[in-house]
DNA sequence: AACTATTTATAAGA
DNA sequence: TTCTTATAAATAGTT
């Protein structure tokens, strides 16, 4: 049969892709990877994460992880909260 | 000199921390982690991505990465965009 | 903060 | 898009 072998994940230099296909496969496994991290963060150390995506046709995915107990405070503080700092622009 | 191996990475719940300074050291390790795959699809798939993160004090600490090209895109639209979808709160 | 064994994420291929 | 696999990257526990 002689299958090729898999090569395993390659060391990629971070720079943009310019093969849409390939862009848009590595967007897709590389979103689905982005999630998780923060839900961790959020889960492991109470704190609150916010993530928001701007895609090329400017749809905005946002996905949000927060827990019970600071949404409480919070409400409770009604302290409104910077959400862009000046990095953002 | 008998030096105890390394137990290395081990696997565990994904559950709050309970223990204030391993709690602090846990969030430290990730918090540098987590901005670095946002950078990376920034860079990789020119997308925009913003993070927010509230600690449990209450203060914001934000990250964006954007590129020229879509920011330029998005002020000449001077589209406004959705900051918040319902999932954050 | 640095080390390292191990888990987790993912690039390439199917 | 979903699975597999080899390997790069992240990190839990230790020092």
């Amino acid at each position: 049969m002689s299958k090729k072998p898999n090569m395993g994940r390659q060391m990629i230099k971070i720079g943009k892709i310019d093969v849409k296909n390939h862009l848009q496969v590595t967007f897709s496994k590389r979103c689905s990877g982005l999630f998780k991290k923060p839900s961790e963060l959020c889960r492991i150390c109470g704190v609150e994460i916010a993530i928001i995506i701007f895609s090329h046709s400017r749809k905005a995915y946002s996905f949000g992880y927060a827990n019970v107990e600071s949404i409480n405070d919070r409400f409770l503080s009604r302290n409104p909260l910077p959400i862009y700092n000046t990095s953002y622009f």
